[in-house]
RNA sequence: GCGCUCGUAGCUCAACGGAUAGAGCAUUUGACUACGGAUCAAAAGGUUGCAGGUUCGAAUCCUGCCGAGCGCACCA
């Protein structure tokens, strides 16, 4: 037997409900032609339990068709399983650490930052979706030269002097400035160095909290916010380069503590400590990575911007240099750039010059579930291009909202169904066999399909294939709601037939669905729009 | 120069090595005195950057070329 067999939704409504390639895999080692093998097997598969038909067709293809009653009875699994349909166990046991956004706190996220916070967030939630034991976590570059300038910066706008060179600019900038004086009035009075220090730790703090308020308001949520300062300041950074030493990759050189990491595979070997005694960015890496594994995290999931990638060798390389296994204990993700076009051109965007595009200004523009949907539904290996005018300008052309739509057509038919009396049953009461149109079929094979979606998308770390699924399925429940041969409700005074009450069955699978579906990319399930 | 990633409809993007490469936007034409028209039906739009190769089968895997983005510090 071949070691996957791939048994997947017919894409075309000729080809059944489902296919299965199995055939065309066995013919060579059987020895027979794809068609003959697949003669064999659909003999054994038409005498399954449910199954209606099965088909030999093209080169060796299995269609097979499921009878009305199994494939509807799907709609009482759905909507049994409420909430938790779509939930599975793939991953369970599995402790997974996800960092995302890490951005300086220099700074607020601008849009770059924003693509990570809806795909970091919606990864997590899918991850603990197929079961895994999930930590997300934000890195605060909080030490280091960066944020120094960043100190400078905030007083010299204090004192009405321009910026120091390779400082930050901005209205950001100001506003901070103006904060830390208001809320410490004799600042200014003081000795410069006193003053820095202040500007530092305070602005430090102030920008912080907004980035933490930013991240809230976006729905994006971190179940630890990670100093880097409190590696140095618990000499965790120390350590880590002991344990290292131990491991049998470090050496000296020049004055300077290396890390062999070109043993595993890395450009070249990298500093650990300069020959000034000061210790790296690259040091508190490795104190991270081994302080994340320290607190029972099996696999490490780091998702970087595709500036960063140069990082991976390097990261894969402190693994093996730990011990740990490369291929398995840490994983990252890299994700390239997001584009911004205004006026048909694209935005250059400059910390130097101020003209960021911030994610609160993105939130105010289209609102955090549009943002939301717009940044996860399409893959991040491909730079995604955001066209402001056109997110502004026709906001309901999002396809969010169609997504929304549907989930909200479902809430008001069972809205109306409750006001005219109307209700679905008990479960054995519910004839599924009655779901046999065409765009009840459908739908009910849309429906079906969600639990591998999110297991999928799980294993890829790849969310937008819910945000894809979700515009499927939200198709075909539109189809199937705007035909007139499927009327869920009686019309007028007309009596509730077995049909309406099996139909009911199906719009409360389908809200079901679609909530559960919104509620893994952090984006609202609203009643009506 | 070396390395990583990406080239799919006019635009923005999908497609676990499978059957006729799909959606939305934009364009054209239709559908509400019945569950919300933020919807639906239909038309048009493609040599999947180019050339080879592997395979029963390639947008997908391999090689080369062309183009784009990014990266190649005792910076963080």
């Amino acid at each position: 037997m071949p070691e996957h067999v791939t048994v997947e939704r017919s894409k075309n409504r000729d080809h059944g409900d489902y296919a299965t390639n199995v055939a065309l895999q066995l013919a060579k080692r059987a020895g027979k032609p794809p068609r003959e093998v697949a003669a064999v097997l659909a003999a054994r598969l038409t005498a399954v339990d449910g199954v209606a038909s099965v088909d030999v067709a093209g080169p060796g293809f299995l269609n097979v068709t499921l009878d009305a009653a199994s494939a509807g009875a799907l709609a009482r699994t759905i909507v049994e399983g409420g909430a938790a349909y779509g939930r599975g166990d793939s991953l369970q046991g599995l402790k997974i650490n996800l960092e995302f956004v890490s951005a300086n706190p220099t700074g607020p996220i601008h849009i770059g930052g924003v693509r990570w916070a809806a795909v970091g967030d919606s990864l997590g939630r899918i991850l603990r979706a197929a079961g895994a034991d999930v930590s997300t976590e934000y890195y605060i570059n909080d030490a280091g030269v960066q944020i120094d300038k960043f100190g400078a910066s905030l007083m010299a706008s204090a004192n009405g002097r321009p910026v120091p060179e390779d400082g930050y600019v901005g209205e950001y900038i100001n506003d901070i400035a103006a904060e830390i004086v208001a809320a410490e009035p004799d600042v200014l009075t003081k000795p410069e160095d006193e003053q820095k220090k202040v500007f530092t730790a305070v602005g430090l703090r102030l920008m912080v909290a907004e980035i933490q308020r930013s991240m809230e308001e976006f729905g994006a949520h971190f179940d630890v916010w990670f100093s880097e300062k409190s590696l140095h300041a618990s000499g965790a950074v120390e350590k880590a380069i002991e344990r290292l030493r131990a491991q049998g990759h470090v050496y000296d050189d020049g004055g300077a503590i290396w890390l062999r990491t070109t043993d595993f595979g890395d450009d070249k070997d990298r500093v650990l400590i300069k020959s000034d005694g000061e210790t790296t960015y690259f040091a508190s890496d490795a104190a991270y990575y081994l302080d994340k594994r320290d607190r029972g995290n099996e696999v490490c999931v780091y998702m970087l911007g595709a500036d960063h990638h140069g990082y991976v060798g390097r990261l894969k390389a402190i693994v093996a240099c730990a011990g740990d296994d490369p291929e398995h204990n840490i994983e990252v993700l890299i994700g390239q750039f997001v584009k911004m076009l205004r006026g048909g051109e694209e935005v250059r965007m400059s910390k130097r010059a101020g003209n960021i595009i911030t994610i609160d200004d993105v939130v105010e523009w289209i609102g955090v579930d549009a943002a939301r949907y717009s940044l996860a539904r399409s893959s991040t290996d491909s730079t995604l291009t955001l066209d402001i005018d056109l997110l502004t300008s026709a906001a309901r052309e999002n396809p969010v909202y169609y997504v929304q739509y549907a989930h909200a057509r479902t809430c008001s038919i069972m809205k109306n169904a409750a006001a005219a009396g109307v209700d679905k049953g008990s479960a054995d009461q519910f004839k599924p066999e009655l779901l046999s149109h065409e765009l009840e079929s459908i739908l009910l094979g849309v429906l079906g399909e969600f639990p591998q979606v999110v297991a999928k998308s799980a294993e890829w770390r790849e969310p937008h294939h819910v945000a894809r699924y979700l515009e499927q399925l939200a198709g075909a429940y539109h189809r199937f709601n705007d035909s007139n041969d499927n009327r869920v409700l009686p019309i007028g005074d007309a009596e509730t037939t077995d049909l309406n009450r099996a139909r009911l069955w199906l719009v409360e699978a389908t809200r079901t669905t679609i909530a559960n579906g919104l509620e893994l990319l952090g984006v609202s399930a609203p009643e009506r729009l």
